[in-house]
RNA sequence: GGCCAGGUAGCUCAGGUGGUAGAGCGCAGCCCUGAAAAGGCUGGCGUCGGGGGUUCAACUCCCUCCCUGGCCA
């Protein structure tokens, strides 16, 4: 397939042209699969398969899994597994503690460039470097890991809580017009009622000292070394929603409740992981704010909200070579495996 | 059997001195440049329980029937 060259591409690419765009060298670059889907598309399953087949050692790009101690409601691979397939780049973060999608670029590249660098045969007697298989479905954080973001400031947590509080206080329209005037192209561009976003803006321009969209013009570094390959699970909808469902009612039968309830007791309610998909549903439960039944429902809807963002995001990811199942369907596997061309 | 309340969008419900209806959620589409399992934007959806009547016009008024819940027998 050819690549589509949109609009916004053409200034950056003239002038950073990515290596991989240019398929003379491209065939000497080692390979590196991307496994991406909505949640419970299958994923890990297919990774793992691949990785079987191919050598390979997954490098986890999922936000949440990257916590230690959350276990049951992230769905990670089994300790089983991981004792199988080395992975990468998950339990890596303390539950008290912050992550950003520009720490995951950073350590997940130099995963990767450690990987390939391995000289063949040192430890597995094997003829090459394990592939890499990056897994997930964090967009930001794949998109960081593969395009680059913009070389912008880090987050100011003082910042942050400040402006947060204005926002309470005097509105998110007041923040918005903060942004205008700060740069009024960002402006333009976030809604007001995103208070997130029009906060990073704010943080931007005032670390930088200049207006965040003006630092988007130096551009951001992809990745380069790679010849990427990127594997997209899309699973019929409705067999996916079930899934979905059986898979959060699941989590509770399996104790999410017990684990969560002695996460908020060692970490406190602020920990971040703890307001995500299954945690979140499971701390309104012990808060007696949802009956167990309420919030195993608003579990599975959010999770299924969750998928549909999920799949709108990938649906704009380039150069996807898509599955139509599930990644533990065997035909499925196969496929994906006759994708794989290692050079 | 009698009395009362109610039957409006897939769900929960609002509304109208008569001019063919809304909100949240769901659902669908989309956005996303260091909190992203976060956050936000947009959109369609209804024979307003059935049947009669009054009226230029009924979802709204009248009659009747059906259904649901409660109370009394």
């Amino acid at each position: 397939m050819e690549r589509a060259l949109k609009a916004g591409d053409t200034s950056e690419s003239a002038r950073q042209p990515s290596v991989s765009d240019q398929p003379s060298d491209s065939a000497r670059e080692p390979l590196l699969v991307v496994v991406l889907g909505p949640t419970a598309s299958g994923k890990t399953s297919l990774a793992l398969s691949l990785a079987r087949r191919f050598h390979g050692e997954v490098v986890n790009c999922d936000s949440v899994a990257m916590y230690r101690e959350f276990e049951i409601g992230t769905a990670k691979p089994s300790i089983a597994e991981r004792a199988e397939v080395a992975h990468h780049l998950i339990d890596c973060v303390d539950p008290s503690g912050d992550f950003s999608a520009g720490e995951y670029a950073r350590q997940a590249r130099q995963i990767l460039k450690e990987m390939v660098a391995r000289v063949p045969g040192e430890e597995t007697g094997l003829l090459s470097h394990p592939l890499p298989i990056v897994t997930g479905g964090t967009g930001l954080y794949l998109r960081a890991l593969l395009e680059g973001l913009f070389p912008g400031p880090q987050r100011s947590e003082d910042l942050r809580v400040k402006l947060r509080g204005r926002a309470r206080k005097l509105g998110a329209e007041y923040l918005h017009k903060v942004l205008r005037r700060l740069d009024a192209t960002a402006a333009e561009q976030i809604h007001a009622n995103d208070v997130p976003k029009v906060i990073r803006a704010i943080e931007v321009c005032v670390a930088a000292r200049q207006p965040m969209t003006k630092l988007w013009q130096g551009g951001s570094e992809p990745l380069r070394g790679f010849r990427i390959l990127r594997l997209g699970l899309n699973p019929n909808r409705e067999a996916l929603y079930e899934r979905i469902n059986r898979r959060a009612a699941k989590m509770f039968d399996e104790g999410l409740v017990e684990e969560t309830k002695a996460l908020l007791e060692k970490y406190g309610a602020e920990a971040r992981p703890l307001s995500s998909l299954g945690y979140k549903q499971a701390v309104q439960y012990l808060k007696g704010e949802l009956s167990r039944v309420e919030a195993i429902v608003a579990a599975q809807q959010a999770h299924r909200n969750y998928a549909k963002r999920q799949m709108t995001w990938f649906r704009r990811e380039p150069n996807v070579a898509w599955l139509a199942g599930f990644g533990d369907d065997s035909g499925i596997q196969a496929e994906a495996m006759g994708r794989v061309d290692l050079g």
